[in-house]
This record gives C-alpha cells, structure tokens and sequence, in this order.
RNA sequence: GGCGCAUUAGUCUAGUUGGCCUAGGACGCCGCCCUCUCAAGGCGGAGAUCGCGGGUUCAAAUCCCGCAUGCGCUACCA
C-alpha cells in the first residue's frame, strides 16, 4: 500500500513549490490508489498560526488535491499536527538516549554561533563540534546544577549514508560531513529533522516526495530510521521551483502564492497543469490536461530532475484553454464573484460568452464587461468612425431596423447585424465601414465583443436611443 | 570552505538500452489566413554548434574523465 504525505509548515500562505509538492503526492497516490496524509509540521510555534493551517487547507482543497488523513478529518495514525505529537516524540528521544544514541547537550546558541564562526574561520566544516558527546554523568550534572537546559543532540556514527532516490539514483553521504545534530530542542521539543522522521515512520509512510533542498537532509533522516529501528522509506527529491533569475522562487519574485493566483482569477485546473508541466511532460504531447486526466497518464518516473523556472506567460495560455473548455454554466458561476456588479445581470451569460476569448484570468472580466456600461466618450481612434456621409446612412439605416423589429435573442441581432452588411456590402462599401461606426455609436469604443452580442445585451430601445444620440452628435 | 544536485533555443520539455536527431513538441516572438475591432482559432517561420574541454567508438545530446556555471544544504527554520 502506498502511503504519501505532504507536510507544510502554517507559517504563510500555501506556496506554489509546495502546492507542486503536494500535487506530485496527490497524482502518485491517485495514479497508484494509495493514501494521502496530510500533517501540520507546526513545531516552531513562534512562527505557525490555526489561521495559516486553515488557509493552507483551504487552498489545497480549492487546487482539488484532497487527502485521506489529515488534522480536520483525523485517520488511523493521528493526530496529525505535530503540535499534537509531543508525547511520541519524547517517548522516540528516550529510547535514543536510553541506548546512547542521543546525548544531551548544554551547549548556549551564543557558544555555538562562536565556535561555528571560529570553525568557519579556520577553514573547517562549520558543524557541531562534538563538545557534549562524551560527557560524564559528573559534568552533566555540574551544568544541570548552572541551571542549563539540554537539548538532545542525535550521535552520528560513522560509515557512509546510503540511500535510493526514485529520481536521482543512488546517494552516498559520508557522515563525516554531518555534524551531530539536534534532536529535541532544550525546551523539550522535537526539531524538524526528529519530528519528521518519527512522523514518516509511525504514519508510515512509504514514499517521501520532496523538495530537492532536502536531499541532503535525507542522509540524517535515513540515520534517524535505522537508529529508531524503523524500515526506511523510498524518497523522491523532485527539482526546485525557480523564479525567472534562476533563484529559488521566493516573495521577491512577485506572487508566490497559491492564494495570489486565486484570488486574480486563475482555474485551479490550470494551475496544477501548469504545475504539473514543470518538469514533466505527457506521453501523448497533449498539454492541456485537467486534475482527473493528469493523474492518469502522469508517472512520476519520468520527472525531470533539473529546476524548473516558472513562466507566468505559460500559465496565462493554459487558464485561457481552461476558460474556454469549460461548459459555459459552469464558467459563469465561477465568474460571477470577479464580476459583482454584472453577475445579477439576466443575460450575464451571454455577457460571459461574449468575451470568452479575451480573458485570460476571470480578474480582467470587470475591464472586458465595461463595453456594456455606459457608452465611452469616443477617444481619437474610435472618433472619426463618427463622421461622414458614409456613417450617416449606416447608422440611419441601423436606427430604422432596429425600430421595426423587435430583438429577443442573440439570433435576432445577427439576423440585424448581418442584413446591415449585407445591404451596404451590395453597395460596395468594406464590412468595416459599415459595423464600425455602429459598434462606436453603440460603445463609443473600437473594441469589444462581436456586434450582435452588444445589441442583445443592449436591447432594442437602448441601441435606438445612443443611435440617435450619435445621429445627433453628426449634424 | 565542505557536501550534494542540475546543465537540450528566452522559458517548460522530448530524447530512457549510442545510429530512425539534417535534435521533436509546447509557451513566447514574427508572418499569413479567418474576421466589424480586440481576441480566439488555423497555417507557416525564425530561434539550440545539445554548458565547455578532452576521450571511447565506424557513429555521442546519449558512455567515460576533467572543468565551468547555477542552485541547494551545511540553524535549538522547515
């Protein structure tokens, strides 16, 4: 049985390398009908926050990426926040220093960040010194008695790491280069490393798909398994998500987060395909896949293993083919919160229809549905449309249609529109000098949607009255 | 500094066992068509000496060695 998990911190919104994380996670336990955990890797309490979980939460479900297990519907292993944890934590750490594993160490941050910086200086290996690793029962009790809390440090034997990655073959680490690290902090509470190891373990987990930048820290993940006693699970360090500058994406790249690209209107279909094209690619070369048709053809095999620079242009492309795949009813519930002041409208369907084409995110939906407000006061380009003996004729003609039917439908108008161009056509004049002093007369724009949908949306008696108007403006 | 990972066009990638690669696809860019406009759509084009230097081989993007560059880790953050 497959068990996956994906673990944010709640220490900000929901990010997009970790929402790819968590789609990669989601598509393997998908793709193989395994199980999905997802766990609150809250232990830094200073910087976590209920508010963060729940909007990480609250994403993730919008993305569509649910689990099986998490901290809002419990499961066989929980509880799954590891604030929750403390007891199993401490209850592993007492094993390890029981059987001399671990060791408490007194060290202060001030004496650390000193011999860090002298090491540094000195050219060595900036990792803990080993100062506390073999002190006696006598000395312990001296520091005790300073009033100095241990922290519980992991002792690292030595040998060399070994370990599979899915991705990147083989991995050997020496562990020379890994200095003892920390286990339990001198409050008591499990670090990251500690935490995560014996989470994976007693949720057992069995496959760990990650962040690149872990890949070093999997070395001591895979000392802290055997240490446990506990069968070390298969990892997957998937590439990093860079910004445009080659870096790790991060704040300074503009919107990072899942949240930024909500909330301007993206379709979470479009966003985990994009997601899920950074590195990797469909067999079959079709590109625009939805959550459903991903996690049956993906493979996580055959992820690309070099980093990935997001390009919002791309994305931009993908929401539009989501936008326009989508049924049109469903399209126009999901639009009727970025278009407030339209979405009471009776035909705000058609208004939706209409500009299909145009948007590339719902957010620009309140700039494309302005044609249907008040009519613009013609600008430079769109002025000149208005003069003329041709435009007086047209639009004379276009009034006195308009006046002697009555328009319903969508049909109707392009019955009007195209008996209007055609009449003048015959006459020989460009389609383009018969519909552009209408659309002008009607928007007082030069762009917008197709003319019928604007007469429709209008109404008849609308259209006549700004027909007049411009009529009036000419003489 | 040490350790690790990566390296095909501006970007994402195909290329798994060396010859079907005169390096394929997608975004973007340019052009044409369609069209009342903007788009969307269709068609076409430019753009990569496969990071660099050696080797192995009849033959290398694909195998080997070295170098360079980028990124990551090296916290009582995760």
């Amino acid at each position: 049985m497959i068990r996956v998990r994906f673990a944010p911190s709640p220490t900000g919104y929901l990010h997009l390398g970790s929402a790819r994380t968590a789609l990669f996670n989601w598509l393997v336990a998908r793709g193989e009908s395994g199980r999905m955990v997802l766990r609150v890797e809250d232990t830094d309490r200073r910087r976590s926050s209920r508010d963060m979980e729940d909007s990480i939460l609250e994403d993730l479900r919008w993305l569509g990426l649910e689990w099986d297990e998490g901290p809002d519907i419990g499961g066989e292993y929980a509880p799954y926040r590891q604030s929750e944890r403390g007891d199993i934590y401490r209850e592993h750490a007492g094993r390890l220093l029981e059987e001399g594993k671990a060791y408490p160490c007194y060290c202060t941050l001030e004496e650390l960040e000193e011999r860090k910086q002298k090491a540094l200086a000195e050219g060595r290996a900036p990792i803990y010194d080993g100062n506390c690793r073999e002190l006696t029962a006598q000395e312990r009790m001296e520091r005790e008695a300073e009033g100095r809390r241990p922290a519980l440090r992991f002792r690292v034997p030595e040998g060399d790491i070994e370990f599979e990655d899915l991705l990147h073959g083989k991995m050997r680490f020496s562990s020379s280069v890994i200095g003892d690290f920390l286990i339990t902090r001198n409050d008591g509470s499990a670090g990251f490393n500690f935490s995560v190891v014996v989470d994976d373990a007693t949720m057992k987990i069995s496959h760990v798909i990650r962040g690149e930048d872990h890949l070093t820290n999997t070395a001591r993940h895979v000392l802290l398994f055997q240490a446990l006693g506990y069968p070390v699970p298969l990892y997957l360090h998937q590439s990093l998500l860079m910004g445009s500058d080659g870096a790790k994406m991060s704040k300074r790249h503009g919107a990072t987060a899942v949240r930024n690209y909500r909330e301007a209107g993206y379709l979470p279909g479009a966003l985990t395909n994009y997601l899920a094209l950074l590195s990797w690619s469909p067999p079959e070369g079709r590109e625009v896949l939805g959550l459903d048709e991903l996690a049956r053809s993906f493979d996580i095999r055959q992820l690309s293993a070099s980093p990935a620079v997001f390009d919002r242009e791309k994305l931009d492309w993908l929401n539009g083919r989501h936008i326009r795949n989508m049924p049109l009813d469903t399209l126009v519930e999901k639009a009727a919160p970025f278009a407030p002041g339209w979405s009471g409208h009776p035909l705000f369907p058609l208004m939706i229809e209409s500009v299909l084409d145009n948007i590339v995110t719902l957010g620009e939906l309140p700039f494309y549905m302005e044609v249907y407000g008040e009519p613009a006061k013609p600008g430079e380009k769109a002025a000149p449309w208005l003069r003329g003996d041709t435009a007086l004729r047209v639009l004379g003609r276009a009034l006195r249609d308009l006046s002697s039917i009555e328009i319903e439908d969508l049909e109707d108008a392009r019955e009007l529109i195209a008996s209007l161009k055609q009449e003048f056509l015959e006459k020989g004049m460009k389609p383009r000098e018969v519909l552009m002093p209408v659309r002008v007369a009607l928007t007082g724009r030069e762009r917008g949607p197709a003319l019928p949908y604007i007469v429709t949306v209008l109404g008849g008696t609308e259209c006549e009255e700004r027909l007049r108007r411009a009529l009036a403006g000419m003489e």
